[in-house]
Order: structure tokens, then C-alpha cells, then sequence
DNA sequence: GCTATCTTTGACAGCAATGTCAAACATGAC
DNA sequence: GTCATGTTTGACATTGCTGTCAAAGATAGC
């Protein structure tokens, strides 16, 4: 197998994660992904075929990281600390960098999902495993407290909950406000 | 005075409205908008200065609407009837027209928010007397359901969780699961 | 009617991005 | 070392949009 591939795959698709995670799907051009990856772009072409296929391959890392995270973060012994270790997981993710780059996933769901339905199953995808993490999750803990819903809607309730602190983070909601946010709920919930 | 516009303000802001709505803020471009309203992109250029100008007043339009909107919903005899009247209402307004235009004030947050300041202070300013209007509406009705929540806090929640289904809209929740899951959050908040 | 004032119109230059391609290049297989 | 194969590179044509402008047009006030 000659002619072969210079850069690293590995690499480069993990640089192209910062840039749209930085950007956002649309805003980011090929040009973008050029600079980011320092691979040129008509090698991104050749070797992906456009900003799609790129993206789709990111987010696939993204989404592995992710839910990998979020998993770690539910590992509480009550249902009430799992799910505010799990929303300070999310707050902390998304309001990461400077300025705060928000949530690669909900801006992706608004921005691409009308443009690139891969993009949108792709996102439907995460929250759909997202939410089964956290049914999951929380129907193994068996702390006494049950909650005053069926427990397939409440983690439901709880992934929706995620795109609304996403969508507050963008118009300047602190931190802090966001995690009294995700309380509220977790107490509507579980109780105090 | 002479020297006078020659197209109908009101309806052109109206018909530019509907623009933003079909497509969003960043996908629109000048040119959208002269062909949706009938006026030349240069007279739009003249009378506005550009696309931001034209967004911020049709945006206007928008938030007096939507609130108005949603203080009629919110009219009902219990917290329970009226915030699920409430949610209704944000569903029923964000899955109108084919396809779906979702919701025009949760696209910005996501999609101006970076690129216009006063698109997202106009965005956080809806969301804010949102929140007021609903913990207004709730702290009048007095029937007896107390949240396990503070009231402010439940209203905050209930505003966030609109911008969550309107994330979840997106990727192809359907609007029955959308009421569902508001429905979920209510009958946390104040039982069933 | 005339005029001053503002608006409308179509054209223009500029910019950023796209997608493609031929030529140059690197490398594994033999 | 040669060759076949796929990659890299820089250039190119195209597209869609932006913002501006001079000339033409409309209208209120006189």
C-alpha cells in the first residue's frame, strides 16, 4: 500500500473537535479546520470529503468523551448527588475556555440540525444514550427517595434540562446560576 | 418632510420577522430579507444600516407577541393548569409552519449570541420578563399547592426548561413528547 | 410649478468561502 | 532502484454575500 496518508488522523481530528468546539458547526470553515489541524485543505478534502464528514467524525470522539464523563460524574451514592454532580459535570463542560464556548452538542442541535441531518442524529443519538445513562443510573441507586414521577420521564426531564442550561449559558447566565438552576429541579425531584 | 418611505414600515418589519423566523438570524442574509419584505436591498441598507438593526425591531415585534402570548396561556385557575397551558403554548408556537421554524429566541441565544451583543442582551432581557411574568402569575394563584421549591426558583426552572425543549425540538422530538416532559417538571414542581 | 430633501434603484468592487484539479511528491511493494 | 498508488500542494473558477454610491425618482413645503 503505497501513498499514504501524512498526517496523523488521530491527531488532526481532535484538533478539528477544538475548532468547532470553539466555533460551532457553521461558523467553522474549511479554511478554519486548515489552520486548526495544520493539514491543508485540499488534503481534508481528499481525505474526507468536506466539513461534514469531519465534523461527524469529531463529534463521534466528542460524544464518547462525554458521556464518559458524565457516567463518572452520576458514580454518587444518593440520587440527589448524582444528579448535581452530574449538572456541575455539564455546567463545568460547557462553560469551559475563554470566552466560554458553550455546548458543542445543543449548538450543533440548533445550528446544523436544519443543514445536516447526520449532524441532528448525531445529537439525538448522544441525548438518547445520555438519557438511558441516566435512567440508569439513577434506578441502580436505591436510596429510599423516590421521585414523584415515573423515573424513565424524570431522566428525560433531567437530559432536557442539560439543553436548557446550555441555552442560558449563552445569554450570560454565571455558573453559579446554572447549578441553582439544575437544584431546583434535582429538588422538585429528590427532595432536599 | 420630503424625501419620504415609500414602503409600509410596520409590514415590512412584519414580513422580516417572518424571515428571521423561517431561517433564523445568521442564515438570513440581506438579500432574504429584501426579497420576504419586497423592499431593495439598498433601501433596507439606507432605512436600517444593516441586518442587525432590522433583527433588533423585528425581534421587538417578537418578544411583545410571545409574552402577550404567554401571559393568556398562563390564565388559568392553578399553577398546574396554568403552566401546562403555558408549555403548551411554547410548543405549540415553536413546532408552527412546515418544517418546523422552532424557537426564533433560543436560535439566537445560540446562534447571535457571539456575534451580536445586542441580540443576546434582546434575548436575555425576553428571558428575564419571561420570569417575572410567570413568577407573577404563579405567587396570584392561590390554591393551596406550595412547590418544595422557592417560587422565584421555580420560575427560573420553568423558563429554562422552555429553552430546553426548544433544543430538544430540534432533533426531532415530537410535541406530545415535548408536553410530556413539561408535564413531568410540573407535576414535580406541584403535583398532579 | 419649483425646489430641497430624502428614498430608491441598479451597478460595482471586494471578500470569504467552496470544490476541483493537474502537477509534484512520498512511500510500500517488488 | 523502479513503479504503482495514493497524498499533498497551490492555483483556479465560481458562488453568495456585503457595503457603498451615483443617478434617478418621489414628495412636502413654499
Amino acid at each position: 500500500m503505497a501513498g499514504v496518508r501524512q498526517f496523523d488522523e488521530r491527531e488532526a481530528l481532535s484538533r478539528a473537535l477544538d475548532v468547532f468546539t470553539d466555533r460551532g458547526f457553521r461558523a467553522t470553515s474549511m479554511l478554519d479546520l486548515a489552520t486548526g489541524t495544520g493539514v491543508q485543505r485540499g488534503s481534508l478534502y481528499n481525505a474526507y470529503g468536506g466539513k461534514e464528514e469531519i465534523f461527524l467524525r469529531a463529534f463521534g470522539e466528542y460524544t464518547a468523551g462525554f458521556l464518559a464523563g458524565a457516567s463518572a460524574a452520576l458514580d454518587r451514592p444518593t440520587k440527589r448527588a448524582a444528579l448535581l454532580s452530574f449538572f456541575d459535570y455539564c455546567v463545568r463542560t460547557f462553560t469551559a475556555g475563554t470566552p466560554a464556548h458553550g455546548c458543542l452538542s445543543t449548538r450543533t442541535a440548533i445550528e446544523a440540525a436544519t443543514e445536516s441531518p447526520r449532524a441532528e442524529s448525531a445529537v439525538r443519538a448522544l441525548l438518547d444514550e445520555l438519557e438511558t445513562l441516566v435512567y440508569t443510573k439513577l434506578s441502580t441507586l436505591d436510596d429510599g427517595v423516590e421521585p414523584p414521577v415515573d423515573l424513565h420521564a424524570a431522566a428525560r426531564l433531567v437530559v432536557s434540562t442539560t439543553r436548557g442550561l446550555a441555552v442560558m449559558e449563552r445569554v450570560r447566565y454565571e455558573p453559579d446560576e446554572l447549578r441553582e438552576i439544575a437544584e431546583t429541579l434535582v429538588t422538585s425531584l429528590f427532595g432536599r
